[in-house]
DNA sequence: ACCTGAACACCGTTCAAGT
DNA sequence: ACCTGAACACCGTTCAAGT
């Protein structure tokens, strides 16, 4: 009863986060108080504030930590010495992170996080997407901006309507073959010329 | 003082939307309680129970009536003879709907409601895809069904990213001449063959 | 049939006080 | 330096009671 707890060895922050990604992706967001955080890690109501300064701020850690997973997600998925192939399987790899974290993948492009409020947050997105800017490169191609930008509007796009089931009725969102085929032709475009 | 008051003339169910969808437009789906939404209405906290089960429904009536919004958006920029330029209008209308009313249409695509719950909701969601479905014809192309998904995905992809402020650095946001020259080669590429 | 008042079990956040 | 206890101003939802 002395001793001190065997969990958050002086370190609540990271117990905090822990608790929270584990709870956000069990329950939903919406279930998430910051006092059941607080309980789930032992502490009192106001402990967490020792270490952020809202909600908003742990939740914007968590979601930090999910874009640097993402990040590492897309490294591991564009491995082809194909080019077309190899963005045609880092955008399966983007699509196939999302669905396998549904509910963190929805907190990293929530409303709930302003993200000019949270610059790490922000900075941690702009390096994920920079994985996929890397794939087309402006000295030779003046249109790689834009298809940059069109590469993370459909595989943003079709992650989130596969999370929210919104495809369920349409196409078989496991992320197997039917994907696949949606994608091919546009990432086909995306590297044409 | 005898008199009823001068809104919601027995249409309460009514004034209760109309508030909650300018309280959403205004200040954004978290700053939404059931209990203000009531205040401005001017009646009791439990007033809107007898209306709808709770908040989520209330919410999933005002996701509804955007969805109907956006469905009259796309029929209105689809007119063009040349397939090509109405596809890609009516991505822009799109688009364009989702920047003039970007917390509706995070609402319509929110996790705070579950689309399974609300088969209304999840009709009018249907109905509104079916107007881009109804481009691609499974009698010619057998591709059609994974066409309208692409279609689909990239104009939510795009749009979110957009409304979340995730391209302000990348791309100019409202709705001029950048992002059709993104949409562009993407529609193309939907439109071959 | 429709609304109110009061209550219940929660929240996020603050702040003096403890160690 | 880090945490607690108690408080403040809120929530969503329920339910007996009023008209």
């Amino acid at each position: 009863m002395s001793t001190s707890k065997p969990f958050h060895h002086g370190d609540l922050r990271k117990e905090l986060v822990s608790v929270a990604r584990e709870v956000i992706e069990t329950d939903g967001i919406d279930a998430l108080s910051l006092r059941g955080v607080a309980r789930q890690a032992g502490v009192s109501t106001a402990a967490p504030y020792r270490h952020f300064d809202s909600k908003e701020k742990l939740l914007a850690e968590v979601a930090r930590q999910g874009f640097e997973d993402l990040h590492d997600a897309l490294d591991r998925g564009g491995q082809s010495p194909d080019p077309f192939q190899s963005l045609l399987d880092q955008s399966m790899a983007y699509l196939g992170f999302a669905m396998a974290n549904p509910r963190l993948y929805r907190l990293m492009f929530a409303s709930h996080i302003d993200k000019t409020k949270h610059p790490d947050l922000m900075e941690a997105g702009e390096r994920t997407f920079a994985v996929l800017q890397a794939r087309f490169d402006p000295a030779t191609d003046p249109h790689a901006a834009a298809r940059a930008i069109g590469c993370w509007g459909l595989v943003h796009g079709l992650a989130s309507l596969a999370i929210d089931n919104q495809l369920d009725a349409h196409v078989q969102t496991d992320g197997g073959p039917h994907m696949r085929a949606i994608l091919e032709p546009l990432v086909r475009a995306l590297m044409a010329h």
